[in-house]
DNA sequence: CGTTGCTGTCTAAACGTTTCGCAGTATTAA
DNA sequence: TTAATACTGCGAAACGTTTAGACAGCAACG
C-alpha cells in the first residue's frame, strides 16, 4: 500500500493544499506546520506521485533521447555529456536506441510525445525522421551530430567538412595520390558533409577523386568491411583510406587483417571518432576526434533553454575536430606484390 | 494546441466512454461509431496523453534499466536485448546510468520509483544497492549481471565461478604456472565470484595462488592500468594475466604496452566480456564471452512475468560462457631481460 | 474603531484518462 | 405477446496532484 498526499495530510491534520505548498515549496508555510507535514510524510514513507504532478502541472521533468546505435562509445558518450547536465537541471533522461532503423524511431519518438516528455534529443536515424510532427506538436527539440539534410533549427554539429578536409589534407601531406573514402550515409548531414570536405580538399590538391575510390558504408560494420574488401581488390587499390566514422573502421580494419593488407604498409588508414579503444587498436589507430561529452551537453544546455523559454538564439553550433595522429598512418610504400606476414608476430619467437 | 478524448468525442457525437472504448480496445463498439471516432482522431491529430492514462490505470508501459557505465558494450549489449523484448510488449524502456556511483544509482532509483515505472532491471554500483526498498514499495525488479551479495530474488547472471575456473585452466594447460588476476570489485557478485573461480582452478592443479599476484580493479580502466603496471613492475612478474572485465583489460593492455611488455611473449593475457572491438586489439583478445543480448532478454522476460503476475519460479538464472582463443595467450616463453622491439612494427620498412 | 493590507490556510475545481454500473434497444425463448 | 437476455453506449466517479480564489486572523494605519 503506498500513502498519498491525503495521508499525509490527515496525519498532520492539515489540508492537501498546505501538503502541496511544502512540496513544491512556492507558497510559505508556517514552521509549526511545516514540521507536522514533514514528520508525517516521514512517518508514512511517503513519495509524491511524478505521474499525477505531471498530469496537473503539465510538465514531466523527463526528456527523451533518441540514438541510432547505443553500443556505439561515440553516442554513449554524448548521452553522459547530456544527462550530466540535465542532471544539474534536475530532469532525466530516457535513451531510446533505433538501431538505424526509422520504423523504430517513429514508434520511439511516439513513445515520448505520448509521455509528454519536456523535450527531445535526437540524432536522427535517416533523412525521413519527421521533425515537422514535432514542430507541428510544439515540443522543444534539438538535433546532434546527425541532422536531417535542409534542417535549420536547434542543433549541435562537428564541423565535419573541415573534420574530413583536415584529414585529407594530412593525407595529402603524407604523400598520398590515390586516397579513397568510404562514406557514412548520404541521408544525413555528417556523411554528406565529410564526403563534401573529403572532395574539396582532393580538389584543392588538383587530386582526382576516382568513382571506384568513394564508397558508401552506411555507418555500419558490414558497411565499412564490405567496403573495405571492394577497394582492397581493385586493380589499383588506394594506398590511403579515410573511414567516416568508428564503425566502418572497425569493419575496414576486418578487411584488411582478413586480406592480409599491412597497415600502414600498404594502405593508410584515418577514421572518424576516437574512442577509449582507438589506441590499443592493431595498430593504434590515426582517428578524427570530437568533443562528445562537451557536445552531449551543449545540445541538452540548448533544449533546456527552450523548455525554460530562454529565447536564445537558436541555430546549429559546430564544435571543432581534432586530428589524433597515431600508427595507422605512414608516407606511402612501394605496392608489395604479395601481402604476407606483415601482421604483428604471433609470438616473439 | 493539443486535443484531448473530449473533442474527439464532441467531433464524432459521441461519448468519451466510447472513445476510450475504441482506444483501449476491451469493449465492443459498432462499425458505424468505430468508424466515426477513428475518422475524428485522424482530422484532430488526436494522440492519448499516456500521462493520464497512466495515472488512473495505475501502469505506465515503462521499465527502469539502471546500468553502472553506459559506455561499456556489454551493458548496452544487454540492454539491446532487453528493449527488443520490451518493445514485443509494447512496453518502453527508460535507461539509467550510474556511473558506478551508490549516490547516483540511489537518485536514479528515486527518480524511476517517482514515475511509477512498471518495474526495475538493474545491475548494482556496489553492494549497498538499497533493494530492500524495492521490496518494500511492491515493485517488480530484477537484477542481471551485478548482483548485491546476499541477494536471493530474481536475476540474471553468468556461471562466473565456472568462467574463471575455465580460464584458468586454460592457462595453466598452456603450460602457465605464474597466473596472476585482477579482479573486480569485491562488492559485487561477478567481482567475488571470478576471483573464487581462479582460486578453485589454481587449488585444483596444486598452484600457489600468490597474494602479491591478486589484484583488485574495480572494473575500471584506471584500475586495470595500475593494477597491470604493478604486475610488470614485480620482481618476478606472472607469465600469465585473467583480467575480469572488458575495461580492466583495456587498462592492463595499455600498462603492457607502456612498459613494452610483449603479449603474449612476455605475458599471456585473458579478459572477461567479448566485444566487437576484441579481435582488432593488438593482439586480438583472447576472451571469456557472454551471451550478453540473449542475458538482457531472459532478464526482461523475467520481469514482464512478474509485472503481469505470472507466478513463475523466482531465482537466479545462470548462463554458461564461452572462451574466444585468440591470440593474447600463449605458451609461456623464457623471461627476457629486457623486453623490446616486439610491439607490432611500425611499418614494414 | 473601522479600514486596509498582509499572511497563512483551506476549499474546490481542474488535468485527461479508465471503468463501473445503468439504461436503452434489439434479439431470442417461452 | 411477454419475459428474459444479450449487446451498445452513456453518465459520472475516480486516479493524486496543483493552483486559483476565498477567507479568517491580525497588525498597522488614519
Amino acid at each position: 500500500m503506498t500513502y498519498t498526499m491525503r495521508d499525509v495530510a490527515r496525519l498532520a491534520g492539515v489540508s492537501i493544499a498546505t501538503v502541496s505548498a511544502v512540496l513544491t515549496g512556492k507558497k510559505r508555510v508556517s514552521d509549526e506546520l511545516r514540521g507536522r507535514i514533514e514528520e508525517a510524510m516521514r512517518a508514512l514513507d511517503y513519495h509524491p506521485d511524478q505521474v499525477a504532478r505531471s498530469l496537473k502541472s503539465g510538465s514531466t521533468n523527463m526528456v527523451g533521447m533518441v540514438i541510432p546505435d547505443v553500443t556505439n562509445p561515440f553516442f554513449t558518450e554524448l548521452m553522459q555529456g547530456a544527462e550530466e547536465e540535465a542532471r544539474r537541471a534536475g530532469m532525466s533522461v530516457m535513451l531510446c536506441n533505433t538501431d538505424g532503423d526509422s520504423a523504430i524511431e517513429h514508434r520511439h519518438l511516439d513513445t515520448l510525445l505520448a509521455h509528454r516528455v519536456d523535450g527531445i534529443l535526437l540524432s536522427c536515424a535517416d533523412s525521413f525522421t519527421p521533425w515537422e510532427r514535432l514542430e507541428r506538436r510544439k515540443v522543444p527539440f534539438v538535433f546532434f551530430d546527425r541532422l536531417p539534410v535542409g534542417f535549420k533549427g536547434a542543433a549541435v554539429a562537428l564541423d565535419n567538412k573541415a573534420a574530413a578536409a583536415e584529414a585529407t589534407r594530412f593525407l595529402i601531406s603524407l604523400g598520398h595520390r590515390r586516397i579513397a573514402i568510404i562514406a557514412g550515409s548520404q541521408n544525413v548531414s555528417p556523411g554528406i558533409a565529410r564526403l563534401e570536405g573529403f572532395r574539396e580538399a582532393m580538389e584543392a590538391a588538383h587530386l582526382a577523386v576516382r568513382d571506384q575510390y568513394v564508397r558508401c558504408g552506411d555507418f555500419s560494420i558490414e558497411g565499412g568491411y564490405t567496403s573495405g574488401l571492394d577497394l582492397i581488390g581493385l586493380p589499383t587499390p588506394p594506398t590511403a583510406i579515410l573511414s567516416c566514422n568508428n564503425k566502418m573502421t572497425l569493419g575496414l580494419m576486418r578487411a584488411m587483417a582478413e586480406k592480409k593488407a599491412p597497415c600502414p604498409g600498404a594502405i593508410s588508414v584515418i577514421g572518424f571518432d576516437d574512442f577509449e579503444w582507438s589506441a590499443n587498436f592493431s595498430p593504434r589507430l590515426t582517428t578524427v576526434g570530437q568533443p562528445t561529452r562537451a557536445m552531449g551537453r551543449k545540445a541538452m544546455e540548448m533544449l533546456l533553454d527552450q523548455i525554460n523559454g530562454h529565447q536564445t538564439s537558436p541555430g546549429i553550433v559546430i564544435f571543432p575536430s581534432g586530428l589524433n595522429i597515431r600508427d595507422s598512418t605512414a608516407p606511402p610504400g612501394e605496392m608489395p606484390s604479395e601481402w604476407t606476414s606483415s601482421l604483428p608476430a604471433r609470438s616473439p619467437a
